[in-house]
DNA sequence: TGATTACCTGCGCACTCTTGCAGATATCAG
DNA sequence: CTGATATCTGCAAGAGTGCGCAGGTAATCA
């Protein structure tokens, strides 16, 4: 949370502590400081990043998001992942709410769950 | 690579040596292999979101994005990331080719340098 | 030249993460 | 019930990573 305060007639948008140590370009701090926004917000998207940075993952994911709801069995097969790798990406990507499975008899197929990844998915495929 | 090939009249994407064992669905399957695309391709992305991955990094990259060419100094100030640790995150983000620093003078100034990643940091802000 | 500023880098610790193996659970077929 | 299929889950190994500390380099100033 950064509070705004005045100097020098400016807003900046520097906490006190920090602006102790001189900057080279005051103007420039401010605008990345305002750049940053929320960090709660900066948080999860890095949470999001974090699970597509793994190739593994990320080749699940752009699978899911091409066959809609598939079968566990089905996305080893096509990524050729071994299907423990494969059933524990799912269990990371269950628990972060990207994807969610539901069970059809002995097959849990598998869905996308979280319209910005599904998006971010789009975008790069 | 995946090669095409046929199988009960039906073009399949699945090398033979994965289709050994049965699919669930053998049209779900093709459809997921078809969605994975390039795996150089998909291994490029994983690293792009792995860089984005650090909330440090990514912090910096939101206050780079949207300052210009900043320095070290003020980029430390702005995120309250030690210099130490800023001078590190650069040095990776550097190397992977997502930022640039010009010298001049003392000063280093950082900006982006890849357009697939600015924009996905405008996508986000 | 010597001091200061701005930035970079090697080292080591602590932490996390992915994966394979082995075994458990759940559902269906006979 | 028995066996087979589909999926899930602890455990341990191995690799990778971010950060602080201390020291190094480059450029400016007195």
């Amino acid at each position: 949370m950064l509070e705004r305060f005045w100097q020098d007639g400016i807003v900046h948008l520097i906490p006190r502590e920090r602006a102790q140590r001189s900057t080279i370009d005051d103007h420039q701090a401010c605008r990345a400081a305002a750049g940053i926004g929320d960090p709660a917000r900066t948080a999860a998207w890095a949470r999001r990043f974090d699970l597509l940075a793994d190739p593994g993952r990320l080749t699940l994911l752009l699978a899911i998001e091409a066959a809609g709801p598939i079968a566990v069995t089905d996305l080893a097969i096509a990524t050729g992942i071994s299907d423990t790798a494969v059933s524990q990406a799912l269990r990371v990507l269950r628990t972060a709410g990207v994807v969610e499975g539901r069970r059809d008899g002995r097959v849990v197929r598998y869905a996308m769950s979280d319209p910005e990844v599904s998006a971010l998915l789009r975008r790069i495929g």
